[in-house]
DNA sequence: TTACATTAGTTGCATATAACAACTAATATA
DNA sequence: TATATTAGTTGTTATATGCAACTAATGTAA
């Protein structure tokens, strides 16, 4: 592959990166969360229930940070702890009724999003890109997976 | 554009926002700067030289912010302030030798991810990953382009 | 069964990130 | 010249994050 698209690729994906990352704090503001507290509760949402190390793990932060940012849900009421059923060393979190209310409302917003922009590029283009998304996910994502849980770093 | 599609789209969006996440995150580790001085060192090695003013509305942050941000790269000797030469309100900024190799290993991982990248990926498809990009930076940009310095938020 | 190891989660602490408001210095304009 | 505008800095505050130390619960081995 030429250096030169290689270039124009990874100038396409920070502009994809930055737009993305403007439409993430735009709901997280609108629907008066943080954008730590709106991934965590994508995540929460999405799976059902889980625990704060698997809610971790998923966004690929500490813990401790999670912990908080449960913390900080449960407070608002966007979410519940209840106390693992089996093994209580784990705590089960998942949506209060108001945290659905905002999970559905940032799925309906980026939906719309999204379908602007399609909206946006012929029709026979569509398939086009949806393949694109996916290779670009999934291959990128296994050239930088060596890099998660770790720096990475070769010192 | 069928509902289906788009929520499988956005998942793949979502998979490329953490996966580039991860790869600037490390490079920035790796090269001993901090997120925030990792995306200003590039924004200022890509430009060569702008001001404070420029550097906050490249990346959205406000200049108090971006003032902060290149005290700390002038402080690790990565960059190097200057007043204007002629209106002295305006400072010159640019990088420091020191960050000038940091910039240029940041552009050589990244361009090692995305080459393997590219080689994991047939290379009759690699035409349409190119233009998929770059239709999706350019069209979502201009739909999420109205949250920019505002909420967006229709209260 | 008891002692030790492991695991999940929380808390203390340090640092990074970021916005807003108030301020200074320089330049433009009426 | 007096006032307005602009670029940048600093004070203050809030959020975000990781690491280390800790607690509580569970698993394992002598």
């Amino acid at each position: 592959m030429n250096p030169d698209q290689i270039m124009i690729f990874r100038k396409k994906l920070r502009e994809i990166e930055r737009a993305v990352g403007l439409g993430d704090k735009n709901e997280a503001v609108c629907c008066g969360v943080t954008l730590a507290q709106c991934h965590a509760l994508l995540e929460i949402g999405s799976a059902g229930e889980l625990s704060i190390k698997e809610l971790a793990a998923l966004l690929g932060l500490d813990k401790s940070t999670l912990s908080r940012t449960v913390d900080s849900l449960v407070e608002g009421g966007l979410a519940e702890r209840s106390p693992g059923p089996k093994d209580r060393r784990f705590i089960s979190i998942r949506l209060a009724p108001k945290g659905k209310t905002v999970y559905r409302r940032i799925h309906t917003t980026w939906n719309r999003i999204c379908s602007d922009m399609f909206r946006r590029i012929p029709a026979k283009k569509h398939a086009l890109i949806i393949e694109a998304a996916g290779l670009i996910a999934e291959t990128l994502t296994r050239c930088t997976f060596g890099f998660r849980n770790s720096t990475g770093c070769r010192k």
